[in-house]
Order: C-alpha cells, then sequence, then structure tokens
DNA sequence: CCATCTTTGTGCACGCGTTCACAAAGACAT
DNA sequence: ATGTCTTTGTGAACGCGTGCACAAAGATGG
C-alpha cells in the first residue's frame, strides 16, 4: 500500500493485485536463498514456508504470472527467479538518487540490500555544504543545487528521501519535476504529487507505535486497573460526561477531558 | 500487516481493525502538527487532508474509538490527541532494546523518531566485541550476552532487530525467550515466533523492488520491445512451449526456459 | 424558540484479498 | 498403456476495508 497517495488508483496493473506484488520480493529471496544452495524445485507447500505465507496464496500469487509450475513436482526454482525478477523489473538496472545523507541516509546508503538486485546508487545528495565531497558509501556527497543535472545525466526514476520532515516536500517536489516518478520517502510527512508518480513510505516510528498498541493489548486485557499508566500529557478534568454515551462498555478508565 | 507471522490471527483487538490501527499514528502525527500551532479544532475533512486520507475513512476511524467529535464544529484537536494517544498505548513509558549497532542500528539509535511518543532507548546491544563500550547516541553498547539481563532488569517488551540477516532469527528466539513480545524486524529474514508475539517487518530493499515494478510498468506499457532488458541472469532454452498454455495474452517477450 | 447550516456518525453496497476444496495435469511405477 | 500418487491451478464463498450518501446532532443566528 503505497502510504502518501490520497486517492488509490488502485493500480491494478496488468491484472496482478498489488498485494501479490507486495509479495514476489518475498519469493524472490527464498528462491535466491534456494538457487544458492542449488535446489533444483520446490513446491508451493516449502516455498510458502520459507516465505512465511500461506501455500494457497503463493499459489494464486503465481498463477497471476502464469502457468509455471509442474503439477506433481513443483517450480522450477532458477526458472521462478527469473521469472519474478522480470516481472518485478529487476532485469534491468535502476540508477537511484538518495537526497539526505543525514545518519539515516548514511546508513541506507551502506545498506548491502539497497545495492542488491539491480538498485545501483548513481548519487548521494544533500543540502549541507559540509557534508558535499565528503565520500559516504565510497561515494561523494553531491550538493542538492545539482540535483537536477544528475537525475537527467543518469536517467534517474527512482528516488529516496532522508531528508528532515520539513525539506521532504520541497526535495520531492524537485525530484518529480526533474523527472522521478517513483519515491521511497523515509521522512515522517505526507507528500502530495502529481498523478502518475508513486510514493512508497517507510515509517519507522509508526511501526513502533502500532506495536505498542498490540502490545497494551496484551499486557492490560482486563479493564478497570489500567496497570501504571503515566499521566497523561494534556490537562484533565473530572467531568466523565463524555464516557456516558458508553459505546465501549469495557473501558474503565476514560480520563474525559471533554472540551466545552 | 504483521509480515512474519504464518497465519494471521487477524488480532482484531477490541473491535478496532488493524487497518484503523495503522493509521491512527498518521492522525496522531498531523494532530500535533495542529496542537503545536494552537489550532483548537480541525474537520474531519481537514484532517484527512493533512493526513492523506479520505474523510469518510477517518470519520469512521473515529468512530472505532468512540463520538469524540462535535457535530457542526469537528473535533477537539488536544482532545483526540490524548484520545489517540492512549489507545496506541503512548501514554505509557515503553522501554526498548535494539540489537545489532551496525550502520542501521546507529542511524536508528540517532533517529529522532524513535525517541519521541514514549519510547525509550533502554539498551544498545551487539555482538562485535570491539563495538561493545563504545558511545553511540550517548549510550554505551553493551554485549549481547546480557541481553536476557537487560530485558528482564528494564522490563523491556519491544525489541528490535537490525542484525544481518543470519542472526536474526538467534537474536529473535533469545529476545522471545527473555520475555519480549514485540518484534520489529529490519533484518531481511521471516522470522518465525511463537503464538503471542507481534513482529512487525521493515525491508527497505523490498519497498524498492515494488516501486521498479510500477516504474517498469510506467515505461513500458507495449508488450513485444522490451526496451533494453538486460540477459537473464538463469540459463536460456530456445524451447516455447511453455508458452503455449497461453493465459495470459499480451505477454509477446516471454523467454520460456522450461525445466525438463 | 425556531429555522438554518455545518459537520459528524453510520447503514449500505461494492470490490479486493484470502482461504477452502477439488478437479485437472503430469510424474512415476508396473 | 494403465493406474496411482503428488501437486498445481482455480472456481467459489467468505470476510474485511473502502467510499457513498444521508439522517441525526448540535451550533448559530434571528
Amino acid at each position: 500500500m503505497a502510504t502518501g497517495r490520497t486517492h488509490r488508483p488502485a493500480t491494478r496493473s496488468r491484472g496482478i493485485p498489488e498485494a501479490t506484488v507486495a509479495r514476489l520480493p518475498l519469493y524472490l529471496r527464498a528462491l535466491t536463498a534456494l538457487s544458492e544452495r542449488s535446489v533444483p524445485t520446490v513446491s508451493s507447500e516449502e516455498l510458502a514456508a520459507a516465505a512465511g505465507v500461506n501455500s494457497a496464496k503463493l499459489r494464486k500469487d503465481f498463477s497471476y504470472l502464469g502457468s509455471y509450475g509442474t503439477r506433481g513436482v513443483g517450480y522450477d526454482v532458477e526458472y521462478l527467479v527469473y521469472q519474478i525478477s522480470r516481472e518485478l523489473g529487476l532485469t534491468q538496472d535502476w540508477p537511484i538518487v538518495m537526497v539526505g545523507i543525514g545518519n539515516l541516509g548514511a546508513a541506507l546508503a551502506n545498506y548491502g540490500g539497497f545495492a542488491s538486485r539491480g538498485f545501483r546508487v548513481a548519487a548521494l545528495i544533500d543540502a549541507d555544504p559540509s557534508m558535499v565531497g565528503r565520500p559516504v558509501a565510497g561515494m561523494p556527497v553531491q550538493f542538492i543545487d545539482d540535483l537536477e543535472k544528475i537525475v537527467d545525466e543518469n536517467g534517474v526514476s527512482i528516488g529516496v528521501i532522508a531528508t528532515p520532515a520539513g525539506a521532504a516536500q520541497q526535495v520531492c517536489d524537485r525530484l518529480v519535476a526533474a523527472g522521478v516518478t517513483s519515491i521511497l520517502n523515509f521522512a515522517p510527512t505526507v507528500l502530495s504529487v502529481p498523478d502518475g508518480v508513486d510514493v512508497r513510505k517507510v515509517d519507522l516510528s509508526i511501526e513502533l507505535q502500532i506495536l505498542a498498541f498490540h502490545e497494551q493489548r496484551k499486557a492490560g486485557e482486563e479493564p478497570g486497573a489500567g496497570a501504571e499508566a503515566v499521566l497523561p500529557p494534556v490537562v484533565r478534568d473530572a467531568g466523565a460526561a463524555a464516557a456516558a454515551e458508553g459505546r465501549k462498555g469495557p473501558d474503565g478508565d476514560m480520563p474525559a477531558v471533554m472540551p466545552a
């Protein structure tokens, strides 16, 4: 799900559901591991286990790509690796630019997973003049003024934004204007982009917050005694009127600071 | 979606849909920004725009939490900030441990978004003795042998794994055995965990691959001439029999290297 | 107190994704 | 060649999430 898009164009591609596309890299990784161990064929059951999904789901996913399996035997590992790679567009070379070489950006630049599988970091870009020229991941950081030139000369269509939140939209606009049509956003902001541009968002703190939600559920299954909750950071009020509506029965400790 | 779980228990929590939970942090961020600008109330339309979602969806999401709005006016910003924070469990203090202080781990430790909103990095842990004692983000790295002690003494229930793929499952097992019940996994591996443990996965290269898929679609809408695809990394064969089944009509360049 | 206007909360329908369950397809042995 | 056994590919049912559209609720003004 490309968070950051206001309306979902569904992008039902060429009949391949978005949910399936999101799982193809998972299958590809599992298949690559099998390939390295020279395993010739694999059943949907085995591969599904390796990828952490349901076997029926896996078969249906593959059915969107075509009939690449052999009944009674399974799937040919090498063949499937190539088919999925091709479907994902990984048989091409994808030059990417990374903007914002702070802690996170530098780590991403060094991250091996980025360079693998057809992705090639074409340039690292930052707005801080003191960063410019400094080598990060064996590559000199370039100044943001050259962004358009870099994108154009390298034929870059994928950009990674790892700037502070405040600069993200501005950087995004420049990338899009320069011709970038896919953006991976690490800044904690909602980017607005024109139609035809894909944005995917990776937000570390959101992931933690979702975990905290489930964690809280596990911890305080019983209502009434809310364990040891820290005082709410907002002003509290004694009025409990708001709780009267009571859609949620088991919710003993509603602080109720209803606005006037 | 907690990738990494084999079967989905759906975790339909207390009636709050998982999709809604995943959006609550988004709303919270937008609301916090409004709060800092001292905006007293906000309509579902405005807030939805700020969070990048549909207004009807936002209202439905909030309806799961209760009736916190005022018709004809909108939502009280401060009140809603507190309600969502409480629902997400962010009014508590969540000590977390981070295992694997390489490039990515160090960047995460320095990442401001982690420390904000109730999350507190209780310890940084690494298996490399040369890292131990070295300060990262103003905090000494501790040796992995003390993992169980650290988790226990700090009451840690959330762990972040930023190790290489090979070490991830092992680290995961130790975390779970020590009492951690929520894991945020940055290693490119499928973790298997017992029931009751939540795993969320952040995979940088997968996100890129999904972008590449859509990018490829945008670039080569026409079939037949596959632009300038690099030669397939697997052995090719002249046999074209496999394509005969032909579920997908418009797919001109099927390489067809069917196994024997 | 009544009328009007704004905005919420939600019933409903629709579409996507998941899962089940099974027929068809092929491998393999005899 | 025939039968058995394994595994795929998929039709169909189900459930969740989304978005529309509107009635109910409350604010505001006269």
